[in-house]
DNA sequence: CGGACGCTTGAAGAGTATCAAGCCAGGTGG
DNA sequence: CCACCTGGCTTGATACTCTTCAAGCGTCCG
């Protein structure tokens, strides 16, 4: 008997079995999507600021984020991805780009037409819940990032990012013992939280000098899991992960 | 013949109508879910951080916001809300809350349990693409609020803000003429922008001696508008209304 | 070996917060 | 009907967080 080799979208079901059940006949409606999939360099954009989007894209590999540009060249980043994601499944419904969608690190990604997303979703309304919760808490992300930006100074901020970030790779046994991938730079740290790079570097030594983390070849360390929490006022329910982590 | 009254949850239909075409069974589908109409109070939390929603809420009448508290009196909001909207829709997917939402003003709402909501959704496609579609927008927003908090000077920020709260009532028909309702404190708007009321205070004063705006009796009036829209770089894109205002 | 990119640090300045006080209007009770 | 009280608005003085500008360093890669 030959093994099985894990379908391309493994990730996806993996992330939404992670939250739902789905049954044989569900899952084989997944795995029958046509897809496209693609190696993608770092640094590139998928879907612009204006298109018109006529698929989605899954993240299989590699780490992807969300953006848009202002005058003078401000730049937002709204969130970052990992293997499982779908980073534009709002454009379903709203094709219209209203920001960026792109690579951070080489990515591997797989693209679904929306006219197949459309169909998958009528005909299995426990398929389109489990994408309308995922978007949902997407949003709910955007809301604990505007309490960040809000009202937490840049230190608070940062750690509580770094929660964030460890938890969702962790949930989707990307992470583990305190220690993630983290390919990101100073200067995404800083479009990401609204500050400088200048300010977020004088955190990061902050931080280390502390004790809590180290940050080094894209590889976070959290050397002090409990503290790093406690500074960020870190409650995980907005993550809404189901099996939920030990911490 | 009896004039036809409207009926009560007519503001969502005509919400929902203004994004999307709905046949005659898909309106009376919505018309006979089963609602309990409530008046509240101003200053009136209607599901609490925390709470596990059974219902969802749809505004008819008076405004509505949803907001976080943090350690020490600190305060976040996310969203303003008016007649039409279903701030709570995401307990649907996410009966769970990570945050409140609470009456601003005195207030008429719907309340519509889960149960019916995931009946007619599930028995027709549309509606639940018109509701999902909705819950994106909500995310659109919070986008756009993130890019303000991290990336706009207090007094762009504070502009853009307005031109977003105009636009939202004209769309539905409750503002026009550049002059729109406000009933939100200065202590609201700096909980909503991430400042201090002092500094709100400050940044109001100069938009009316630059001849912006006036904001007075809870009556928000735009002076010179395209200023207004020129010194926020405000692109109404993010906000997806389908007629698009003349602005 | 050179260049680009990302990280690091210092000095000075801007934007916003904090603290404190006073004002005004509207609502309530005597 | 007036006195009072409260919530919201306004203003000044001072403090601090974070930005800006500038320079130098290390490392990876062509």
């Amino acid at each position: 008997m030959a093994a099985k080799l894990p379908h391309a979208l493994y990730p996806l079901i993996r992330k939404l079995e992670s939250v739902t059940r789905l049954s044989d006949e569900e899952r084989q409606a997944i795995e029958s999507l046509p897809v496209r999939v693609r190696t993608l360099p770092a640094k590139q954009d998928i879907v612009r600021d204006g298109d018109r989007a006529t698929q989605c894209c899954v993240i299989l590999e590699g780490w992807a984020y969300r953006y848009k540009f202002l005058a003078e060249g401000r730049r937002q980043i709204f969130s970052f991805h990992i293997a499982g994601d779908i980073p534009d499944l709002q454009s379903m419904h709203i094709p219209l780009m209203d920001h960026t969608l792109g690579t951070m690190t080489q990515a591997i990604v797989a693209f679904i037409p929306h006219e197949n997303l459309h169909d998958i979703t009528a005909r299995f309304p426990a398929i389109a819940a489990a994408l309308w919760r995922d978007t949902l808490i997407d949003a709910a992300l955007f809301r604990e990032w505007l309490i960040s930006m809000g009202r937490r100074p840049a230190f608070e901020h940062l750690a509580h990012l770094f929660c964030e970030l460890y938890l969702k790779q962790e949930a989707v046994g990307l992470a583990g013992d305190h220690r993630c991938p983290l390919p990101i730079t100073q200067i995404d740290l800083a479009d990401a939280t609204g500050m400088t790079s200048v300010h977020i570097n004088r955190v990061l030594k902050e931080m280390r000098g502390r004790g809590l983390i180290t940050l080094h070849r894209q590889t976070l360390v959290v050397k002090a899991w409990d503290e790093l929490v406690r500074a960020s006022e870190f409650d995980a329910t907005y993550l809404h992960l189901q099996k939920r982590t030990a911490g």
